[in-house]
RNA sequence: CGGGGCGUGGCGCAGUUUGGCUAGCGCGUCGGCUUUGGGAGCCGAAGGUCGCCGGUUCAAGUCCGGCCGCCCCGACCA
């Protein structure tokens, strides 16, 4: 069953004009300082050390590595595009793994990996990936969705995700109700409210919260609800410190976030900073009256709030009556928040966003010269010139596919294995084993079959009859012919579909030819 | 890393609160007879260092201390 799933993705690459290579499962530290991923790419990266105290990661996806490589065999540009590929067992530590097969340390990958002297061919190596990715798919059985999503530790853009839609998957997906907008949770787009909710009438005043430090707390204390509150997240980036504003009920996106401010690296500030900062303890961090060069970056639904709910920037306190423009000014707008359920659809704005559960089975990604320039992968191009080769990486979780097929197909019984990829596609029921005419039936048949290159299970056990018909529907195969005492009445096989449950009768002779015939339609 | 739960024949569990003498149950396994087209029935049998180490006690699966392992939930949100 995998080395079926296997071989769909290895045909698929092959077809795509990828070459099939195998890369080094540990990889030095040496070549990941010099991408920076030996720090950044920290939670999940397993690392070890040799008898000589040499430290290594046990690959967890293979950037540096091919890269590495192909700085040292490619040098000009008439050797691109270059498309390689391996199908290989990835650790990544996850700090918990969980879902059975979905999330582990430990799984099969095949990634791949696109070198192009310039965007344009890029481009086209994506498509075409892009393409094989439908493809395999397809040929599975898996009816996935396409959605953007956030690059993460990978680095690039224009990345999109094949994912499941499955109430047991780890991720979460939103998708538009009228267009077709659709994108993993961690950086959906979600449209702001145009109007201000209320006219402005308070001012600002002075509230008591003493150890109000959470959200939660400061609600319970008011007898408010949360979305009267703003609050104020403090970071620091080497451009200096800034705030972040959301509604009480939301989440801050750290992710959306760092990619409106195109930094790489932006962290919380610290407990001291806060109290420099605010002149307050942790808790009680406002926007009005930070100092001037504190950049505001507030989620456009902070436009739409009027009379809130602030920290003072005094212990112990917060503020009432708050109004943009009067108490204090905003610097920027930007979706910085986690979408929710039901927000408005930024792609075309009249739908709203639905949440989904989904299994993350593919994510292809625009890379562009990251790598090649950390790992001076430089090709001449026409005019002579060391240009860094323009990447893409394409990845996909060979093994998770296993527990996302069986969570697409199955029913109460049990598993119901699409025919691509079903370990045996027709199982024959040999009900009376100790027959031996019949026995020689069913092991003609069986024989036929496999000479056709059909994939088949001859069930010859001394069990019951309702012992194997339950465990050939739990075992899944597309295809089940049962031969018993019936058939030497009536010299006909019985078919059953295990899909749909369509029952069939052929005569004994013919049934190598009609099994053929319906398995096409499966 | 923080929180919760669990470790008892091959598998799944009960028993632990309130210590008590042969540690039970279901499934599976083995043998016999019957049954034989939708997970068989009856009879009989085998199989357990109760996660590990130490302590309390006349007596420990049960109480106390330490350790190990597995599972689940959460994780910088002011």
């Amino acid at each position: 069953m995998l080395r079926r799933i296997e071989q769909i993705v290895r045909e698929e690459m092959n077809r795509a004009g990828a070459i099939e290579l195998f890369l080094p499962v540990m990889q030095p530290r040496d070549l990941w300082e010099r991408t920076g991923r030996w720090e950044s790419f920290d939670p999940p990266l397993m690392r070890m050390k040799d008898r000589n105290g040499r430290e290594f990661c046990i690959g967890p996806t293979h950037e540096e590595n091919i890269t590495s490589l192909v700085a040292e065999d490619v040098t000009s540009y008439k050797q691109l595009p270059l498309t390689l590929y391996q199908i290989q067992t990835k650790v990544r530590d996850e700090m918990r793994p969980r879902g059975g097969l979905i999330r582990v340390k430990e799984f099969i990958m095949k990634d791949a990996y696109s070198f192009d002297i310039d965007r344009a061919g890029l481009d086209l190596s994506y498509d075409k990936m892009y393409d094989a990715y439908v493809t395999i798919f397809e040929r599975i059985g898996l009816d996935v969705e396409i959605i953007r999503a956030d690059a993460g530790s990978m680095g690039g853009f224009d990345t999109r995700e094949f994912a499941l839609l499955c109430e047991n998957g780890e991720d979460t997906l939103y998708k538009c109700d009228k267009c077709d907008y659709s994108s993993n949770a961690e950086c959906a787009a979600c449209r702001a409210p145009e109007a201000l909710e209320v006219e402005p009438a308070g001012k600002p005043e002075l509230l008591d919260t003493p150890n109000a430090r959470t959200i939660e707390q400061v609600t319970d204390m008011l007898d408010v609800t949360p979305d009267r509150l703003v609050k104020t997240l403090l970071f620091n980036t080497r451009e200096g410190f800034f705030a972040a504003l959301v509604r009480g009920d939301r989440e801050l996106n750290e992710q959306k976030l760092a990619a409106y401010l195109q930094a790489g690296d932006i962290r919380m500030a610290t407990e001291e900073e806060v109290e420099a900062l605010t002149g307050a303890a942790v808790g009680f961090a406002g926007p009005v009256g930070l100092p001037d060069d504190v950049r505001i970056i507030a989620d456009p639904e902070i436009a739409a709030m009027s009379d809130f709910i602030t920290g003072a920037n005094q212990t112990d306190a917060h503020i009432g009556g708050v109004n943009v423009g009067a108490d204090f000014e905003v610097t920027e707008y930007a979706d910085i928040r986690n979408a929710v359920d039901g927000d408005g659809c930024l792609e075309c704005a009249e739908g709203h966003l639905r949440s989904y559960r989904a299994i993350e089975l593919g994510h292809i990604f625009k890379l562009g010269t990251r790598y090649s320039e950390a790992l001076d992968a430089l090709v001449q191009d026409e005019n002579g010139r060391q240009i860094p080769m323009v990447m893409g990486c394409y990845g996909i979780g060979v093994s998770r596919i296993i527990s996302a097929v069986v969570e697409q197909c199955h029913d109460e019984k049990g598993i119901i294995w699409p025919r691509s990829v079903a370990p045996f596609e027709v199982v024959i029921l040999l009900l009376d084993p100790d027959d031996e005419q019949l026995a020689a039936v069913a092991g003609e048949l069986h024989d036929d079959l496999s000479a056709r290159g059909v994939r088949v299970m001859l069930d010859d056990r001394e069990e019951r009859a309702g012992v194997k018909f339950n465990d050939a529907e739990l075992i899944g195969y597309p295809l089940r012919a049962v031969i018993g005492k019936r058939s030497k009445e009536s010299g006909e096989i019985e078919l059953q579909v295990r899909r749909d449950g369509r029952d069939l009768r052929v005569s004994g002779a013919a049934a190598g030819d009609e099994i053929e015939e319906v398995l096409e339609t499966l």
